[in-house]
DNA sequence: ATTCTTTATCGTAATATTGCAATATTAAAT
DNA sequence: ATTTAATATTGCAATATTACGATAAAGAAT
């Protein structure tokens, strides 16, 4: 026991957590919140922009890469990183059909 | 070593991070999912609807009450669930704004 | 060729999550 | 009062995540 049932539940629910879990943790989220912020994808720049160890910061790009909410390029000797606009469009579309049903309803809370 | 570091991001992000985190299991997008299928708060009934024992649910559910993703009213002996649109909302327009931030770039990779 | 810079990987400790059986709790039904 | 039904809590094993020091890899700069 102990790990994700995931083989009980659809792809498009396992597709939503997967790139939920990738935004579940604040570094993530600002890592995501500082590639939107300059105005270009970075090379460079995003370890010392946060308040972790780089081999720290080296895992957390990877995981959002592996859930698809960022590219890397290789440029040189740095990586150039950017938004993979896909996955944030599937989650906003995602939760814009959440929301847009629960207008509909009758919430009894 | 091993915990989050929240105490180094902001609230904003940390709440966000929260959040995502929450619907970062299959499991707890399936809940979310019920809940918005069904016409109207559950009363029971979500044991059903997933593969998984009763304690796991529970555990479930308390998580995504702790993110203030559902609310729950002690109704009888049973207990009425519903989402509670405030998250989804927050996440919805944060996922908006990205969106927008996202179209005005000229990403390079 | 050597050094510097940037990023990744390995190894490992600390902590958190997932899942469930067993049990507890609480209110309804009998 | 007992039983039944619905949900929560406890305790525990299996697994995953978080963080970082040490080290590796690979191109740039000297």
């Amino acid at each position: 026991m102990g790990a994700t049932k995931t083989e009980n539940f659809t792809d498009k629910q396992n597709s939503i957590a997967t790139i939920a879990k990738a935004l579940g943790h604040p570094a993530r989220v600002a890592i995501i919140e500082y590639l939107i912020k300059v105005d270009t994808c970075i090379c460079g720049d995003i370890v010392n922009e946060l308040p972790l160890a780089q081999p720290t910061i080296s895992q957390h790009l990877k995981e959002l890469k592996n859930a698809g909410l960022i590219k890397g390029n290789i440029e040189g000797n740095s990586i150039c990183y950017c938004i993979d606009e896909k996955a944030i469009q599937k989650l906003q579309s995602y939760f814009s059909k959440i929301s847009a049903g629960l207008e509909k309803k009758n919430n009894c809370c």
